[in-house]
RNA sequence: GCGGGCGUGAUGGAAUGGUAGACAUACCAGACUUAAAAUCUGUUGGGCCUUGUGCCCGUGUGGGUUCGAGUCCCACCGCCCGCACCA
C-alpha cells in the first residue's frame, strides 16, 4: 500500500515534460496548430491565488488540446516596464532594472512548481533591449505610415507620478494608478492616431463571436459612435474672426427649441474674450479649475457667463439667442460648444431655469398636451411623439426619424452636413519616466524631429541614473540625451519621453510566435500561429488592453508585420473572474495617543479594525453565526465554542468576519499559493480553483474547499493503488455498467472543458470517482476506468494523473496520450427510467427498454396504478411521450 | 442618467423547454477509537397527516405562452458591473 505524495510526485512528473519538451511550440503543417494565451503578468515578485487560476484554466485548455491532436502554442512572458519598478527604487533604492529581474526570477520559481504547460524556450520581458528594440523599430515604422503624430495637447497630469497619463487611465478624475488628482497642462506629446480606425474597431467587434457580450458592449460604448448635424450659428457683435460659431449636436430635431448657445470655457472665442475683459478671465480660470472628483461631478452646479454675444437662428435670422460660457461644456468632444434646448435636456433645463431662458417644447406626448415647462421631455428615440415645432418629416415620428429628416433638411437647405462623432480619441503615449521604452526619435536643431536609424536600435535606456530628484532622470542624464543627428549628423538630442506600457502588451502575444527574430516579426511564423485561438484574463482589460490590441494588430498589418488575417488577433475571448476570500478582523481601541502603520497619529478612543492572515484564525459557527478566534488564543483541546466563550466579550480578541472579497494585502484575507503548494501539492490547487464557481464568476477559497480537493485527490490515488493490487484476472460484477458510467463522465467532461464549464466537469469526476470507488467490476474494467479517470483529469492534475497512468502501466506520458473517446453506443442506456406526469406534475416512474415505441410507452403508463388511482376514471385528453425522457398525461 | 448582467437550500453552485437542488461545503447522526483527529457510512428545501409506493407548497414578486417554465415573453422589486456634464 502506498500513499500519495504530492511533493515528490509533482517534481518527478515536472523534470519528465522538462525532459521530453513535451511543450516546445514547433511549427508543424501536418497538425492543426492551437494558440492558447494567458495575459501575461506584472512581475511584482509573488504570484497570488488570482494567477493560479488563471493560469490554471489556460493550462486545462492548452492540455486538452494537446491530448486532441493540435500542435499547441502556451507562453509565458512579463509585462515588464512600469513604475513600480521606480517607486521601489526611489523608496528602497535600487535600480528598476535590479528590481525588475530579480521580481522575474523569483516568480518564475513560484510558477515553476505549478506544472503549467509553457514552453518556457519563448519567455521574454518587455524590458528586454530584444523586445523593446523591436517595438522601436515598429513605432520608426509606424511614423513613417502617418500612425504616430506628435502635438501640443492639453494632457492629464498625474502630480504624484510626475506623468502624463492617457483619458483612458483616468478615473473619475484620478490617476488610474496614483490616485492622485489629475491636473490639467498643456504639452507637446506623441500620439498614435487610434482614432482614424474608430469606425472600423467598432464594426469588427460585431466578427467577435467568441468573445463576452459585455467586453464588446464596453468596447462600443468607449468608441461612442454618434450621428449628429454640425452647423454654424452666426454671431452679432462679436471679436473679430468669430463671426460664426460652430456646433454639433445629436438632436437637431429639436433646433426650433433652442434658446440658448453654449460655449466651452477653453473655446477660442472664450479664449479671445478673457483677454480683455477680466470678469470672463475670472470664470473661465474658476470653471478649468472646477473639481474633477465623482462628488464635484455630481453635485456641480451648472455655471454660466452671459458674453452679452448674441448669434442669429438659422431658420429666422431676426431670432437672436444670448451665447454663454459654461462649465459644463467640453472643448475636446464635437466643437466645444452647443445650442440648448432646456425642453428636452436635462442639463440644459437646469441651466435654462437658473438663468431665466425660454423652454420652448418641440414635440409633445400628444397634439392635446400643454407645453412642458415643469421639467425636460426627454423621451426614448423610438417613441413616436407630435412634434408641434416640427420642420421636417412627419407630425408623428419617431426621435430617429425625426433625426434623419433634420438633417436631410439642413443638408439640402445649405445649413449643416450630417456628421459621425467618435468618443475615442487618439492614444497619448508619451510618458516622462524613465523605465519604459525610450521614444527611438532625435531632436535636431536643423532637421526637427527625426527619427533614430534602425541599425542603431535597439534604443537602450541607461543604467547610470539616479532617482534622488523627482522627474524623468532621463532628462538630465548627462551623455546619454547627446547624439548626432542620424540625418545630418550635427549634435542633436534624443526624445526622453518613454512609452506608456500599454504599448509593450499590444504585441507581445505576436512577439511570442517569433521571439528571436531580427525584425519584430517573422511572417512565415506569425502566419502559422495567428491568431490567438483562446485568450484568457481579467476583465479589468475589457477596454483598454484589448482594444489598443486591436489597434495595434491593424497597424502592424499596415506596416507589413503582420498578415490581415491577424486584424482582430484573439479568436476567443475569456474573462475569469477573481479569487476571494472572507476577511478576518478584531477591534483595537486606542486609549492614549499612538501611530497607526502608516505613521498617521491616532486619537484617543479611535477603534480601529485589526485585519488578520486567514492562517491565523480558527473559524466556528456559534448561533448559526460564522466567527473566528485566533490561532494564538486557541486552546486545541477545547472545543471552538468553549474556546470562543472565553473571548468574546474581548474586542481585541473575538475575530468578526465580513463576508467574501477579492484578495488584497491590505485586508489580510490572502492566501498564499506556495503554502498550498506546500501543504496540499499543485494539483490540489489547481482542482480546488477550477471547482465550485464558473470559470467567469468569482470564486471563494475556503480551508475547507482546499481540504476537500486534497481528500478527493487521495481517494483517487488510494482507488489507483487497490486496483494496482487487484489479480489480473480477477473477474466482477458490474463491468457493463461501470463501463457505461465512464462512457457518460468521458462525454460530459469534454463537453465541460470545451464549453469553459470546468465546474461542472469537476462535479461529473467526482460522481464518476464514487461510482468506481464502490464498484466491484473485474480488474480489466476497473483498471481501464481509473486510466480513463487519470486523462479525464489530467488537464487539471496532470501530475497525479501521469503517476496513475504510469502505475497502470500506460504507454508513454499521458499528456501526449490522445483525449478518451466517447462511445456512443455507451451512452444509451438500454433501458431508461421515464418519469410520468399528469398534468406536469410527477405521479410515478416506469422502466422501459430504451427503444420502445411511443405507443407501448403510452399503453404501459396508463396501465400504471399511480396513474390510474389519480386518474380516477377520468379518460386522458392527450398523452405526450418524449422518448426516453418524459410521459406527460394530459387529464 | 445611459447601457449590460444576475436573483435557485444554511453556503458555493447543477439543471439541450422535460424527475429542481447534481457535485462540493456546512450541519446532524452512526461506525472505528480510551479520546480527539483522520477515514468510512447515512440524513438534511418547507409544510401536513392517515408515516405512505402519500399529499400540498417551493427557483425574488405578479402575470403570460406551453401538454410541461428555474429556463421563453411582459411588468415590478432587489443586487452587481461598465460608462457618464458626450451635446
Amino acid at each position: 500500500m502506498s500513499q500519495y505524495t504530492p511533493a515528490e510526485i509533482e517534481a518527478r512528473w515536472q523534470q519528465a515534460w522538462e525532459k521530453n519538451e513535451t511543450f516546445k511550440a514547433v511549427r508543424d503543417a501536418s497538425k492543426p496548430k492551437y494558440y492558447v494565451l494567458e495575459m501575461f503578468p506584472y512581475p511584482s515578485g509573488r504570484i497570488h491565488m488570482g494567477h493560479v487560476r488563471n493560469y490554471t484554466m489556460g493550462d486545462v485548455i492548452a492540455r486538452y488540446k494537446i491530448a486532441t491532436g493540435h500542435n499547441v502554442l502556451h507562453p509565458m512572458g512579463w509585462d515588464a516596464f512600469g513604475m513600480p519598478a521606480e517607486n521601489a527604487a526611489m523608496a528602497i533604492g535600487g535600480h528598476p532594472k535590479d528590481w525588475t529581474y530579480g521580481n522575474i526570477a523569483e516568480m518564475k520559481k513560484q510558477m515553476k512548481p505549478l506544472g503549467l504547460s509553457i514552453d518556457w524556450s519563448r519567455e521574454f520581458a518587455t524590458c528586454d533591449p530584444e523586445y523593446y528594440g523591436q517595438q522601436q523599430a515598429l513605432f520608426i515604422d509606424f511614423l513613417a505610415e502617418g500612425l504616430v503624430y506628435r502635438k501640443n495637447a492639453i494632457v492629464n497630469w498625474d502630480p504624484v507620478d510626475m506623468t502624463v497619463l492617457a483619458n483612458e487611465q483616468v478615473e473619475a478624475g484620478r490617476g488610474w494608478r496614483s490616485g492622485a488628482l489629475v491636473e490639467r497642462r498643456e504639452l507637446t506629446q506623441w500620439f498614435f492616431k487610434i482614432s482614424e480606425y474608430s469606425n472600423e474597431l467598432l464594426e469588427a467587434l460585431d466578427s467577435l463571436d467568441n468573445w463576452p457580450a459585455k467586453v464588446k458592449l464596453m468596447q462600443a460604448n468607449w468608441i461612442g459612435k454618434s450621428r449628429g448635424l454640425q452647423f454654424a450659428f452666426s454671431t452679432v457683435e462679436a471679436p473679430e474672426g468669430h463671426d460664426r460659431i460652430e456646433v454639433y449636436t445629436t438632436r437637431p430635431d429639436t433646433l426650433l427649441g433652442a434658446s440658448f448657445v453654449g460655449i466651452s470655457p477653453d473655446h477660442p472665442l472664450a479664449k479671445e474674450l478673457e483677454k480683455d475683459n477680466p470678469a470672463v478671465a475670472a470664470f473661465c480660470t474658476e470653471c478649468r479649475k472646477g473639481g474633477t472628483t465623482e462628488e464635484a461631478i455630481e453635485t456641480a452646479e451648472k455655471l454660466g457667463f452671459d458674453t452679452g454675444i448674441t448669434v442669429r437662428h438659422p431658420f429666422d435670422t431676426a431670432h437672436e439667442l444670448p451665447v454663454y460660457i459654461a462649465n459644463f461644456i467640453l472643448m475636446d468632444y464635437g466643437t466645444g460648444a452647443i445650442f440648448g434646448c432646456p425642453a428636452h435636456d436635462e442639463r440644459d433645463f437646469e441651466f435654462a431655469t437658473k438663468y431665466e431662458l425660454p423652454i420652448i417644447s418641440t414635440y409633445l406626448p400628444s397634439e392635446e398636451s400643454e407645453e412642458i415647462l415643469a421639467a425636460a421631455y426627454v423621451p426614448a428615440k423610438t417613441d413616436k411623439v407630435f412634434y408641434n415645432r416640427g420642420f421636417a418629416g412627419e407630425p408623428w415620428q419617431t426621435g430617429n426619424e425625426a433625426i434623419d429628416a433634420a438633417i436631410t433638411f439642413c443638408e439640402e437647405n445649405g445649413i449643416g452636413q450630417g456628421v459621425t462623432k467618435f468618443r475615442l480619441r487618439d492614444w497619448g503615449l508619451s510618458r516622462q519616466r524613465y523605465w519604459g521604452c525610450p521614444i527611438p526619435v532625435v531632436h535636431c536643431d536643423d532637421c526637427g524631429v527625426v527619427p533614430e536609424k534602425k541599425e542603431n536600435l535597439p534604443i537602450e535606456l541607461p543604467y547610470d541614473v539616479d532617482f534622488d530628484t523627482p522627474g524623468n532622470p532621463l532628462d538630465r542624464h548627462p551623455t546619454w540625451r547627446d547624439c548626432p543627428c542620424p540625418s545630418c549628423g550635427k549634435p542633436a538630442t534624443r526624445e526622453t519621453d518613454t512609452m506608456d506600457t500599454f504599448v509593450d502588451s499590444s504585441w507581445y502575444f505576436v512577439r511570442f510566435t517569433a521571439p528571436d527574430a531580427t525584425t519584430p516579426t517573422n511572417m512565415e511564423d506569425a502566419e502559422y500561429w495567428m491568431n490567438v485561438d483562446q485568450y484568457i484574463g481579467g476583465v479589468e482589460h475589457a477596454i483598454l488592453h484589448l482594444l489598443y490590441s486591436r489597434f495595434f494588430a491593424r497597424a502592424m498589418e499596415m506596416t507589413g508585420h503582420l498578415p490581415k488575417s491577424a486584424n482582430e488577433p484573439f479568436d476567443a475571448l475569456f474573462t475569469q473572474g477573481m479569487v476571494t476570500h472572507e476577511i478576518y478582523y478584531t477591534r483595537n481601541q486606542f486609549r492614549r495617543q499612538d501611530t497607526d502603520e502608516a505613521g498617521k497619529e491616532i486619537s484617543v478612543g479611535t477603534t480601529l479594525a485589526v485585519w488578520h492572515l486567514p492562517e491565523d484564525v480558527v473559524v466556528g459557527e456559534v448561533d448559526g453565526q460564522r466567527v473566528g478566534v485566533l490561532k494564538n488564543d486557541f486552546n486545541t483541546s477545547l472545543s471552538f465554542v468553549e474556546n470562543f466563550d472565553k473571548v468574546k466579550d474581548d474586542p481585541k480578541k473575538k475575530v468578526d468576519i465580513i463576508p467574501s472579497a477579492k484578495m488584497s494585502k491590505s485586508k489580510k484575507n490572502v492566501v498564499d499559493p506556495l503554502g498550498i503548494i506546500a501543504n496540499y501539492g499543485a494539483d490540489t490547487a489547481r482542482w480546488f480553483v477550477l471547482s465550485d464557481s464558473p470559470p467567469e464568476r468569482d470564486v471563494e477559497w475556503t480551508a475547507s474547499g482546499a481540504e476537500a480537493a486534497f481528500k478527493h485527490l487521495n481517494r483517487v490515488w488510494n482507488i489507483c493503488d487497490r486496483i494496482s493490487q487487484m489479480d489480473k484476472d480477477a473477474k466482477g460484477e458490474g463491468d457493463e455498467d461501470l463501463l457505461r458510467a465512464m462512457h457518460k463522465t468521458i462525454h460530459d467532461v469534454t463537453m465541460g472543458v470545451e464549453s469553459f464549464g470546468f465546474n461542472a466537469a469537476i462535479a461529473k469526476l467526482y460522481a464518476f470517482t464514487a461510482t468506481l470507488q464502490k464498484s466491484k467490476a473485474g480488474h480489466a474494467a476497473q483498471r481501464e476506468a481509473i486510466m480513463t479517470l487519470a486523462q479525464l483529469m489530467s488537464p487539471m492534475t496532470p501530475h497525479l494523473a501521469e503517476d496513475i497512468w504510469a502505475h497502470q502501466g500506460g504507454e508513454g506520458l499521458i499528456v501526449t496520450a490522445p483525449w478518451p473517446k466517447a462511445d456512443e453506443k455507451m451512452l444509451v442506456d438500454d433501458t431508461v427510467t421515464m418519469p410520468i406526469q399528469i398534468n406536469g406534475k410527477r405521479r410515478a416512474e416506469i422502466n422501459v427498454p430504451a427503444d420502445m415505441a411511443k405507443e407501448e410507452v403510452e399503453k404501459i403508463a396508463l396501465a400504471h396504478e399511480a396513474v390510474i388511482r389519480t386518474l380516477d376514471g377520468a379518460t386522458p385528453k392527450k398523452v405526450i411521450v418524449v422518448p426516453g425522457r418524459i410521459v406527460n398525461v394530459v387529464a
